[in-house]
Parts: structure tokens; C-alpha cells; sequence
DNA sequence: TTTTTATATTGCAATATTACGATAATAAAA
DNA sequence: TTTTATTATCGTAATATTGCAATATAAAAA
């Protein structure tokens, strides 16, 4: 079906995936970094530290803007990508709390 | 074409997309999350805990199986699912890395 | 105003993912 | 041996994702 049954799902649980879902992809890992080291980078500069065609790059860029992740900004005929602090450390926190659980029993394989 | 051109990317960025495609599905957290707090497991169980169809459950496993978050260790007709702790912790340990970089400049937008 | 430059959107083709019924496989129980 | 219980695999349907050519949009430059 191809659907995700996101209803059965706590609202935690379907949010840690979806950050983990954006995440899953190596052009979007890509493009973080990059405005990472270079925060302030327009679409251009990614195509071509990319590699990807530049409908691909707004596509994937279109996505980590939704989950807020980035943020834009119009500067003429260009757009200013970079980092939403913020909302980065909100989603770093989530993935990390997810990461740092602990084993209640001890390992039985 | 739904095809993602990893040949494009490093090895270090395709790992870590792929660690977190992985960790992209709430059926995948539920079972890590249930698996973390409960460590031994047979699929039945987690049939019941999630309310996802037998093979769609088995299907999950074999992912996170494949990957190297879970091992299984066959029980009779059963199959004792477990975290991989070693793998899991490699895994949370590049995972941080990449959560936790700081940005050179300061914020432009 | 026309042209140029840069990004976004649309439409489409191809592959991937999700989910499940049916069935196979395997081992314990009867 | 037959039955039962449990998990894996196969096949299939439906939706999602990836990527790009073509085109639209919008602002700056000429």
C-alpha cells in the first residue's frame, strides 16, 4: 500500500521518524552540512557542490524548510538557506533522548 | 526515478542517511522503543504491542536486522529479538556527531 | 521595457516503501 | 505422524520518493 499507518502511533513516535525521515536521505545530510560550514548559501552554490540538478536541490530543500530544519530568505533573485538553530536543537534533542535510552534487562542474545 | 544516487556522496554521508532512513518509520521506533524497555522479544509480541500485520512486523525486523540495530536469535518456533548494543551505540555515536555541529557564522537570516 | 539571473513549480517516469493475504518453513506438542 | 504455533517469504496493490526537463516566477540588470 505504501501508506505509513501513522495513526496507530503516539504523536512522539511519529514525530521522531519524521526528523529521521528527512534525515534519511544523503543529498539533504549533504545540503546541512554544507550550510553548516557556510551558513548563508543559495540554491546555486548547493547544485553545484551537490551534483544534483537544481529542481532536485529545491525539492530537497523545499522539505527541510517544512520540517523547519531551515529557513529562507529572499535576497533579490536569490535565497538565503541556512540553519534554524532552534528548531535544529529542538529536533537534536528529540532524536538524542531517543538515542540515549538505556537497557532495562540486560542483553539476552 | 525514485533512485537515489548515492554514488554521488560519501560513504560517511550515505551511512548516516541510511542509519536515519532506518530510524524513519514509527513501526521501526515502536520496536526499538518496546525492544529497549522489554530486551527479549518474540514478533508475536510486538504484533500485539503495535497492531501492525505478522508480516509486516516481520518485514521491519528484518530492516533493523539487516542494518544491525536488533539481532535475533531463533527460539524453538520462536525468534528472541534484542537490541544490538554495540552496533546501536556505533550508530547513536555518528549520529550525534553530526547532530551536535556548530555552526562557523553566526545565523544571516 | 527587455533581457538576464536565480529559484520554484509542474508533470512525468522510474524506483522504493509500506502493508497484508496467502503460503512456506520449522520446531514443539499431541 | 499429525497437529499446532510461530516466524519468514512471496506476490501484489497502493502510495511515496527521487530525479529531471520544461516551464513559471520574480527581481535585478541592461
Amino acid at each position: 500500500m505504501g501508506i505509513t499507518k501513522s495513526e496507530i502511533f503516539s504523536p512522539q513516535q511519529n514525530e521522531l521518524a519524521n526528523f529521521a525521515r528527512v534525515l534519511g536521505h544523503p543529498a539533504r545530510i549533504a545540503i546541512l552540512e554544507h550550510l553548516f560550514k557556510i551558513n548563508t548559501c543559495v540554491c546555486g552554490d548547493l547544485v553545484k557542490e551537490i551534483g544534483l540538478a537544481q529542481p532536485t536541490i529545491s525539492q530537497h530543500l523545499k522539505e527541510l524548510k517544512t520540517i523547519g530544519l531551515i529557513k529562507g530568505e529572499i535576497a533579490g533573485t536569490r535565497v538565503c538557506y541556512c540553519i534554524d538553530e532552534e528548531n535544529w536543537k529542538e529536533m537534536r534533542a528529540i532524536l538524542s533522548t531517543f538515542l540515549h535510552q538505556s537497557l532495562s534487562e540486560p542483553d539476552c542474545c
